[in-house]
RNA sequence: GGAAGAGUAGCGAAGAGGCUAAACGCGGCGGACUGUAAAUCCGCUCCUUCGGGUUCGGUGGUUCGAAUCCACUCUCUUCCA
């Protein structure tokens, strides 16, 4: 099947610049294609995952993928996507950032002949000022330039020329990666159109309007409910192992609604669309088994994480589900609960209220009573609902850890001091 | 520079001298049901040594008693210049 055809299949596709013409290349020849991501943070999330699951699939469809990680682009602030004007980032955040991003995408991708990460810091720090002007700025109507969704949504707040400018960047990107590396696509999400046919037009007019350039954007993610896709209670749900544990990473998947999951499958998954059809065929006949979300969380953790890291995943969610953490072993724990948040416990007894305050579980004694009384709180699995119980952490574990639950899916480490 | 109005708990919003630690909604946290779901239902949601303590932009006053009245002050919104 072509690229083209699969990515339609997954309804992955929002628009192209030229479908058909996309469709005779990618057949034809090995295609370099990019995708940009600004060092605007020091971890992507997995909203960040979008364009780059597209461009692992052209990788494995024989194409070559650039990544382009945004160190020039980056500090001087993407317009799409925000209602204001950005604060710079100093130089050195940027920087950091890069090597943070450069390190994931190395991971995710592996370090083959078959991918490049380059850094657009490289080539446009080194355009000066008058060069900039003379021979790009005058490729570029302003005009046009403030027509594009991005900036003439700004306009009646503002926006400053810095930003404005970045459009012309981008451009520039585009046009280096196709006159050093052949690289002829660009995607992008929904927001990065503006960008994108930006830098088209630049190319056409550089290097003439027969020379073959295409762009493709992704659709903007919604989840079934309306909201925001890869949001959490926690905030967003991060690559990084550090900032966001594999198992929570897990969980995420696995809780996914039953209405979203088979587009997630499409979208985030290298299951094949008869693959993809049996576990629709689950979603309709046996939701409650949530076959297509263990599926689906298993793949995305294997992908992002580690086959390790789904099997440690699922022994956590297993043992912390059923509630029977006391089967678990002192390793295990150790294991299991290494990115759970922890809590330093002294080794001396004592009265549970006291220590759910003073590990911040609870934010006042009133609180920590009200959920001690309606039986929300288990000691190492136990309900406890007397105020004056007393936690001895010599008790279990060999005295290393007491493992305190809130609710039902709120876990803490208690690592025990001395 | 002038005029009018508004500032109340995480947010929105009632309250206009004692019955108000402050209605109601949202959010948050628990619980029930369930599929670790959705929907729904129930409880809690300033702190506490459970005696009480500290709250309604700030300061000072009036009063036995103030979120509520007065003065000054700060911030915001609208209108006029």
């Amino acid at each position: 099947m072509n690229i083209i055809d699969e990515l339609e299949w997954r309804d992955a596709i929002n628009q192209t610049t030229d479908e058909d013409g996309l469709r005779e290349l990618t057949a034809e020849k090995s295609v370099g294609l990019y995708c940009g991501v600004d060092p605007t943070g020091d971890s992507m999330h997995i909203g960040h995952l979008i364009p780059f699951m597209m461009l692992k699939r052209f990788q494995l469809a024989g194409h070559h993928p650039y990544i382009i990680i945004g160190g020039g682009t980056g500090s001087i602030g993407d317009p799409s996507g925000k209602n204001s004007e950005r604060v710079l980032q100093s130089m050195e955040q940027v920087h950091h950032n890069e090597q943070a991003l450069t390190a994931q995408m190395t991971k995710l991708f592996g370090q083959d002949s078959n991918i490049s990460i380059v850094n657009n810091y490289d080539w446009l720090s080194k355009i000066s000022l008058l060069d900039f002007l003379r021979d790009y700025g005058k490729l570029f109507n302003v005009n046009s330039m403030l027509a594009k969704d991005v900036v003439a949504s700004r306009l009646e707040v503002g926006i400053s020329f810095t930003e404005f400018t970045y459009q012309i960047l981008q451009s520039v990107d585009f046009l280096h990666l196709l006159r050093h590396h052949d690289v002829q696509l660009q995607i992008g999400g929904a927001d990065q159109w503006g960008n994108i046919t930006a830098g088209i037009d630049l190319i056409h007019k550089e290097l003439g309007s027969d020379t073959k350039a295409y762009g493709l954007t992704i659709p903007l993610m919604l989840k079934a409910d309306g909201t925001k896709f890869g949001k959490t209670a926690g905030g967003a749900v991060w690559l990084n192992p550090e900032k966001t544990t594999p198992y929570e990473f897990y969980q995420f998947w696995l809780n996914q609604d039953d209405r979203d999951v088979v587009k997630y499958l499409k979208f985030f998954t290298f299951l094949t669309s008869d693959q993809i059809a049996e576990y629709q065929k689950s979603v309709e006949t046996a939701p409650e088994k949530r076959e297509a979300q263990r599926r689906l969380a298993r793949e995305v953790t294997e992908f992002v994480h580690s086959p390790e890291a789904v099997i440690e995943a699922e022994h956590i969610s297993a043992a912390l589900f059923s509630g029977e953490v006391k089967e678990l072993t002192t390793s295990e724990i150790e294991q299991g609960f290494k990115n759970m948040p922890s809590v330093e416990l002294a080794a001396e007894p004592e009265n549970i209220v006291e220590l759910l305050v003073n590990t911040k579980i609870e934010s006042s004694k009133r609180q920590a009573r009200e959920d001690i009384t309606n039986g929300a709180i288990r000691i190492n699995g136990e309900k406890i609902q007397d105020l004056d119980f007393v936690i001895n952490p010599e008790k279990e574990f060999d005295g290393k850890f007491v493992i305190i639950r809130r609710g039902k899916k709120k876990y803490w480490l208690g690592r025990v001091n001395g």
